[in-house]
RNA sequence: GGAGGGAUGGCCGAGUGGACGAUGGCAACGGUCUUGAAAACCGUAGUGGGCUUUGCUCACCGGGGGUUCGAAUCCCUCUCCCUCCGCCA
C-alpha cells in the first residue's frame, strides 16, 4: 500500500509514476475519498468533543444526585443529616430534572454522529479496496515497458553453456530412465502437473535444500525460520498477493485457512504489528518451505515435465531494512542467489524486470535464470525484489530509529534462494553422460551420502 | 467436538457504569547525590488519526458490533490462550 500522505500531496507524480507500469488504479477517486474522510472526521470529532464534555458535566450532576439521594435516605430514616426531608426531596427532584435535560443535547448529537460514522465507514472501506489496489512506485532504474520482452538481460555468467558429444536429454526422458523421477503416478495421485521424486532423485532434492540452507544461514548470516505452510488470508493481504491474486490461491474450504504460494507471504507477516528496535535490523530470514499455486492462467503453458506445477519446493530468503539500505540489501540478496547458482556450477544471467513484468509490490526485480542443456532454456530460480514499505505498511511492521524520534516503516526484500524444480531440471540436464547418468556436482555430495553419480 | 476460565500500556498487575489513556510495581530514559557505580530521591515517558500544528482535538484496555448522556467495566459475536473431558498421529 502507497502512503495516502503520498497522494494527497503529489498526484500528478503518482499518477504518472504508476502509468510507468501501465495500471491504471482510480487515483482521483482516492483523492475525493481522502478529502470525505477528512471532512467527515473533522465534523465528527467535533461532535465527539461536545459530547465529550456534556458528559463529563452529567457524570458531576449524577454525583452531586447520588450524595443527595443517599442523605435523603438516611433523613427518612430519621438520621439527622443536617437538612429536613421535605428540602432534600426537592433538591433530588430538581437534579434529577436538570440530569434528564442535560441528557437531551448530547443525545441529539450522538444521532449525527451515528450518520456520520456511518458514511465515514462506508468511505474508508471504498478507500481500502482501491488503495489496496495501487501498485508501488517503481524505481528510477527499472526498466520501462509494458512486459517481459521490456526485461534487460545481461549477459551470460559463470560455468560456460555445457557441451555434449552427444545429443542431451530433457529431464523428462532422463528422470524416468534412472528411476528417479515418476511422472504417470504423480498424475494417477494428484492429476496433471504433479510428478513424484524417487530413489536418488528425492535425495538429491533434499540434498540441494539442505546445501542452500547451510550457505544462507552459515555464510549470508540469516536465521532460519519453519513457518505453517497455511495461513490466515489476512497475511496473503499483507504480502500483496491479495486481493489480486485470489484464484491462483488454495483455499480451504471450511476455514480461513489459505496455502503458501510462497514463503515470502509466511515471513512478511512474522513481525505483523510489531515495532522493531532499528538496532535489531537487518532482520534476515530463510525458509524452506513447499509453494501451491493454481497456475490457472497459464493452462497449456510449459506442461511438460516438473518445470511448472501445482506444487513445488523452494528457499525463501526474505530481510526487513531500513529505508536507507534497502537497495544495497537487494543488491547483496541477489549476489546471494548467484553464490547459489556458482556453487552448483550453472551457467546464469541476471535479468532486470521491465515496470510491466515486475510484481505490484516490487519497486525493482532482479530474475535470475540458469542454463538447462535438455531442453534448451534459461529457466527462471530466482526472483529478488525491494517491495520498500508496501508490503511492512499493509503489515503495519515499524521501527524505532536509534536516535530517538517517531517510528517509520521498514523496508522489506524478497530473493528465492532457489526455486527447487529448475535447479533439479539443470542439475540433471547439465550433467548428464552420454549413457544417462548424473554427475552430482561437488557441493552436493556430501550431502549425498558421497554418491557421485545417479546411475 | 463438549464444559469452564481468561485476554488491560515494553513486562507484571489493579480497576465491574461517571474526573480513567487508565492506580501500583518492574524495566527504560533524564536529573540530583557520588571520584565512579550502586542505592535513594525527583522527573519524563504508549500508538495512531484529524486540524486553524510551539498547540488543540479524536480514537485505541484482544477484534468487530450493540446498550447508554457516558463503557476497560453491561450485552452480542469472532479470534486467541489456559484447565478438564472426548478424539487422534
Amino acid at each position: 500500500m502507497l502512503d495516502i500522505n503520498l497522494i494527497r500531496e503529489k498526484p500528478e507524480w503518482v499518477k504518472e509514476q504508476i502509468a510507468r507500469r501501465y495500471d491504471q488504479s482510480p487515483i482521483d477517486e482516492i483523492l475525493a475519498g481522502d478529502g470525505r474522510r477528512r471532512e467527515i472526521l473533522q465534523e465528527v470529532e467535533e461532535l465527539r468533543r461536545q459530547v465529550n464534555e456534556a458528559s463529563k458535566q452529567i457524570g458531576r450532576v449524577m454525583g452531586t444526585l447520588k450524595k443527595l439521594e443517599a442523605d435523603l435516605q438516611r433523613a427518612e430514616a430519621g438520621q439527622d443529616v443536617g437538612q429536613p426531608v421535605e428540602a432534600l426531596r426537592t433538591q433530588v427532584l430538581a437534579m434529577q430534572f436538570n440530569a434528564e435535560e442535560a441528557k437531551e443535547k448530547p443525545r441529539e448529537l450522538g444521532e449525527r454522529i451515528t450518520e456520520l460514522d456511518d458514511e465515514l465507514r462506508e468511505v474508508e472501506e471504498a478507500l481500502r479496496k482501491n488503495m489496496l489496489w495501487v501498485p508501488n512506485i517503481p524505481h528510477e532504474s527499472t526498466p520501462v515497458g509494458p512486459d517481459e520482452s521490456f526485461n534487460v538481460i545481461h549477459e551470460p555468467q559463470g560455468a560456460p553453456i555445457p557441451q555434449f558429444d552427444f545429443e542431451p536429454k530433457p529431464h523428462w526422458d532422463l528422470g524416468p530412465a534412472l528411476n528417479i523421477l515418476d511422472f504417470e503416478r504423480g498424475v494417477k495421485l494428484s492429476g496433471s502437473r504433479f510428478y513424484l521424486l524417487k530413489g536418488a532423485g528425492a535425495r538429491l532434492q533434499h540434498a540441494v535444500i539442505q546445501f542452500m540452507l547451510d550457505m544462507h544461514v552459515q555464510k549470508h548470516g540469516y536465521t532460519e525460520i519453519y513457518p505453517p505452510f497455511i495461513v490466515r488470508s489476512v497475511n496473503f493481504e499483507t504480502a500483496g498477493q491479495l486481493p489480486k491474486f485470489y484464484d491462483n490461491i488454495y483455499r480451504d474450504a471450511e476455514e480461513d485457512f489459505m496455502l503458501l504460494g510462497t514463503a515470502e507471504i509466511a515471513l512478511t507477516n512474522v513481525h505483523r504489528d510489531e515495532i522493531l528496535e532499528e538496532a535489531e535490523l537487518p532482520i534476515k530470514y530463510v525458509a524452506y518451505t513447499p509453494c501451491f499455486r493454481r497456475e490457472k492462467m497459464s493452462a497449456g503453458k510449459d506442461v511438460r515435465g516438473i518445470k511448472r506445477g501445482h506444487q513445488f519446493d523452494k528457499v525463501e530468503m526474505y530481510r526487513y531494512t531500513t529505508p536507507e539500505t534497502s537497495f544495497a540489501a537487494l543488491e547483496e540478496m541477489k549476489q546471494e542467489a548467484i553464490d547459489i547458482c556458482e556453487a552448483l556450477g550453472f551457467p546464469y544471467r541476471v535479468l532486470e524486470l521491465a515496470t510491466g513484468d515486475i510484481s505490484y509490490a516490487s519497486v525493482k526485480t532482479y530474475d535470475i535464470e540458469v542454463w538447462a542443456a535438455g531442453c534448451g532454456e534459461w529457466l527462471e530460480v530466482s526472483s529478488a525484489s525491494n517491495c520498500t514499505d508496501f508490503q511492512a505498511r499493509r503489515a503495519n511492521v515499524k521501527y524505532r530509529p536509534a536516535e530517538g524520534g517517531k517510528t517509520r516503516i521498514v523496508h522489506t526484500l524478497n530473493a528465492s534462494g532457489l526455486a527447487l524444480p529448475r535447479v533439479m531440471i539443470a542439475l540433471m540436464e547439465n550433467n548428464q553422460q552420454a549413457d544417462g547418468s548424473i554427475v552430482v556436482p561437488e557441493a552436493l555430495r556430501p550431502y549425498m551420502g558421497g554418491i557421485e553419480v545417479i546411475r
